[in-house]
DNA sequence: TGTACATCAGTGAACGCGCGTTCACTGATGTAC
DNA sequence: TGTACATCAGTGAACGCGCGTTCACTGATGTAC
């Protein structure tokens, strides 16, 4: 039951964002009362924080399943440099594909913490992700142990703000041949940035 | 009047975000009744239109006011990379001082454009100034003229997905210092990244 | 084996709220003759 | 110079809407004696 709300949640969070997460609305998908919700949830806000929680895992299991599919030893600078772009156009690909689960992704209502996630805590996150695959990179030689250190900030922005930038920002009008284009030229950036 | 409820409209998104720019509260902070409104904008989502277009020429203004106190003449290398310093520092600083204006600068509703700006259609604008800076910066020999198509894409990205990271994102909740160090990191990174 | 009782997920009805928006109107201002 | 009329910004009242949330309830399930 209130794992059916919360995949209600993301159903409505997939075709409308965060807004359009409504509790009586997934009360209404599950096919219950409105305020049998409050049974699992103490307000619309901590379902909705869960409902965040399950886009940002999403995204996560994306980037680990285009990940996986990188072949090559770790400790190969060609294979480690092709998991990170994987990682960037995994990423990419998610807001592009599912701007509704991308953008509830990052809606955690202020009350909540993105910290907190419950059970699967250990799950693996998309910063997770990144600092596994700069690790690699500097073990195989291609980054300088020395820039290593928070370099997954800058790395992060970059990708983060081509994905708001042209998903709902101001290049969302531009047509889809540019847009792409911002992509490659997104990704290419990193990689020139990285020696 | 249009102005007074823009003007209105400005103070609820610098205080609430684009959400609370809300049509009947605007009329009351102006003194009018709710409906005197459609006078004057189609509907809300035309008022908040508005309200986004001058939060984004905010942002512009204040990029402008920060690069016209960096010193030194067009071309000279020291001065155009101080000058590309400012407008990320500015970008960044107003998303932190200002996080409702910010946000609201990019909430322009669906069915708006980010193009159509009316009157002051000339005014400059954050990727506008971006620009002329990589410009100058090709000019001063410090940019590869072969790298600086396209680059404004990749560089203004680093600096929104930084502001929404640490703003409203996963790190909003990290401590001041360490929010201070990725905003570094980034204007660090891009520096490293022309040469 | 059977009865009494606690637990608790879901029900039914209702609440107050503030919103965007529509309608027919008033009354001041400026213009035409 | 004065009267008639058009224009149009703002008024007053009301609408329907869907929301989150609260209340007292029912009825099935499992446990204690």
């Amino acid at each position: 039951m209130r794992a059916g709300l919360i995949a209600a949640g993301v159903e409505l969070a997939r075709s409308g964002g965060p807004e359009a997460v409504v509790l009586r609305e997934a009360t209404r998908i599950v096919g219950v009362v409105p305020n049998a919700a409050y049974r699992h949830f103490a307000d619309r806000d901590q379902l909705l924080a869960e409902v965040c929680t399950a886009a940002m895992n999403e995204l996560a299991d994306r980037m680990t399943a285009d990940l996986t599919r990188i072949r090559g030893k770790r400790g190969n600078p060609d294979a480690a440099r092709r998991r990170l772009g994987a990682i960037g156009s995994a990423y990419l690909k998610f807001a592009r594909k599912e701007p509704g689960l991308f953008a509830t992704a990052f809606a955690v209502p202020r009350q909540h913490s993105y910290a907190d996630r419950d059970g699967a805590s250990n799950r693996s996150t998309p910063l997770g992700l990144l600092r596994t695959a700069l690790d690699e990179l500097v073990e195989a030689g291609v980054l300088d142990p020395q820039r290593r250190d928070g370099i997954e900030y800058p790395i992060w922005s970059i990708v983060h703000g081509t994905a708001e930038l042209t998903g709902q920002g101001p290049l969302r009008d531009a047509p889809d041949a540019e847009l792409r284009r911002i992509e490659s030229l997104t990704l290419t950036f990193i990689s020139n940035s990285l020696t």
